[in-house]
DNA sequence: TTGAAAGCGCTAACAG
DNA sequence: CTGTTAGCGCTTTCAA
């Protein structure tokens, strides 16, 4: 007789002497008609008595799904204490939980920028994965890893930023359009001299921003300088840089200022702070950037906000559509920003 | 002829005219000579050609290990946005992309208190789960939980708050000897009616903290009278009245306050800010917290801090090596506090 | 060295 | 309704 730590059907089965498939239809397939009311009731109550439980690696490998979907993140550093994550990945745990998934999170390969490689291998245990694509990410990297991913086959769906031709599933903010409202919403204020506080021109959310603040504007007559457009690659002493250049003019100067995202945002407060400067007296400030940051920022920054919750929720969702349906269409949605009023504009 | 997505060992071996397991010992095992040099050669390069990558699911039924480990917190709300959570996770990753482990989420099933019913069959995915305990389990949920999982036969280790007898894998942080230290801290510098500020009298770190503030008090020829220990229930009124009550009196003042945790240490912020208080002038402040917490305190709080992420690092140390090692005995690991000096105390 | 074959525990198609 | 059997894709004896 063979002894394994944990019941197995076949044990089971054994005890009520029936077949093992009988068994596995009674625990698993609660509508099935396949066995008889007493007979189900018989197996169940053994098994309980023996402490069965499935094992899912078994039952995955005969039905060829786990129930298991891998989030893939290219970031260095530890990717919980990053609020943007922390925020899409809740999202993405509550369309689970309502869906009956569970959320594999791959250990980073230690690569730089596209960890991707590994994890697509790794990615054999899950039914899909969901990429959020972070501003370490290049146009260039994406496209890639969307290649890489859709030759190996693999489900996946896309959160944050991808504005390519590739028809895929993905769930993003409408940065073009968070740009025209920013542009409308200053303009419409009496501002002329306009300025965008950036990260880095290669970053696709970048391009669209600025395509949309040139659309605003122009619903203004007004247009964006060259050199109003500051990328401070994410070092302070260069985003100080940039304000002074903007600051420091006679004629023309800068009086309102839209800040590309979270991190932006705060560079400029401690310039404004440093510089005595008060908001929106001398300058008037616009933020981009996450659904709750600035809650704790004084004074409250005026902003659009990007849901990025719904993000995850709905880049979860679409994932698990095309997983359960595959000849469910791709779908590509671009979540409505939201607008939070502060003092600052 | 049978067309699989995705190449199998066979189709390998066929293309190679070599036997599956041939195939399987050529990618998979380095090290074994059981195939020739020139062979494994020839089916490696077969393999990349026909872009393989082996089915972990078919691998892991096989070895009876799947290289995932699941975690288990019991909490309501999204845990990503727990700091505390945040840091262990961060500890847990760097173990376990070192030792080639993935972590496997689990959806919260809803449930309250104790989310661990469903997590446990769930496990059956995994090679062992970790298990975080917070502060809202009970002392008996916490042994509840230890009993089911050795019921089961499921490999486990425990972060945060153990205090019981069951010979497991643990880490945590040595609050009793924190207690101690506080104490000490405040009687050295002359201090004599000291409270402690506490949330819960039934969390198992509330009552090892009071053990430890007893004994370092006694050191000084002091004791820690009731009405010097108050529990907020984590609630900012409740916290409020106590301090009221410590404030309000005129003689026999409280002149030192040591808070439990990280919140604790906001609400009497916030009571001495609204009170007009001054620290520590008026009155000393101690902390005990997750470290990295305060960096951004104004003023900087002095206190005693956890290593969070050490625990988190460790914990899945542990773990990993009783999955490894079957005969490796539990450890239960107390790990060294901090002390951060700040200006409070 | 190598190949054949027996599992791992479960699901699903097929036959009664 | 029920049992038998053939996979799922891989690892690992066991013979050769």
């Amino acid at each position: 007789m063979k002894l394994t730590s944990t019941p197995r059907l076949a044990d089971i089965a054994k005890r009520a002497g029936v077949s093992i498939a009988a068994v596995s239809i009674a625990l698993h397939k609660a509508e099935s008609t396949r066995v008889s009311a007493e007979r189900r009731k018989k197996i169940i109550s053994i098994a309980e008595e023996m402490g069965y439980s499935a094992n899912e690696l078994a039952r995955a490998l005969a039905e060829r799904r786990t129930r298991l979907i891998g989030l893939a993140v290219p970031l260095r550093d530890p990717i919980f204490f990053n609020q943007f994550i922390a925020q899409a990945l809740s999202g993405i745990q509550k369309t689970m939980m309502r869906r009956g998934y569970n959320l594999l999170i791959f250990s980073p390969s230690g690569k730089p920028g596209r960890a991707t490689r590994d994890q697509i291998l790794e990615s054999k245990f899950t039914d899909g994965i969901i990429f959020i694509n972070t501003r370490s990410c290049t146009v260039a990297d994406v496209e890639e890893t969307i290649d890489e991913l859709q030759r190996a086959n693999i489900k996946f769906s896309m959160i944050n930023s991808y504005y390519g031709n590739s028809p895929i599933n993905y769930a993003g903010a409408d940065d073009a359009g968070i740009g025209e409202a920013a542009a409308r919403y200053l303009a419409e204020r009496g501002h002329k001299q306009i300025a965008f506080l950036s990260g880095q021109r290669t970053l696709p959310a970048h391009q669209q921003m600025v395509k949309g603040l040139k659309r605003g504007l122009k619903a203004h007559d007004l247009n964006l300088s060259a050199e109003h457009i500051g990328c401070s690659g994410y070092e302070e002493t260069k985003a100080f840089e940039i304000l002074d250049r903007w600051f420091d003019k006679r004629k023309d100067r800068v009086t309102a200022i839209f800040a590309a995202d979270d991190q932006l945002l705060i560079n400029l407060y401690d310039y404004i702070e440093q510089r005595g400067l008060s908001m929106p007296k001398d300058v008037a400030v616009l933020g981009r950037g996450n659904s709750g940051f600035g809650e704790h920022l004084r004074p409250r920054p005026t902003m659009f906000t990007i849901p990025t919750f719904s993000m995850g929720e709905l880049a979860a969702d679409l994932l698990i559509d095309s997983i359960e349906n595959p000849k469910a269409e791709p779908r590509r949605v671009f979540l409505p920003y939201e607008f939070v009023n502060g003092v600052t504009a």
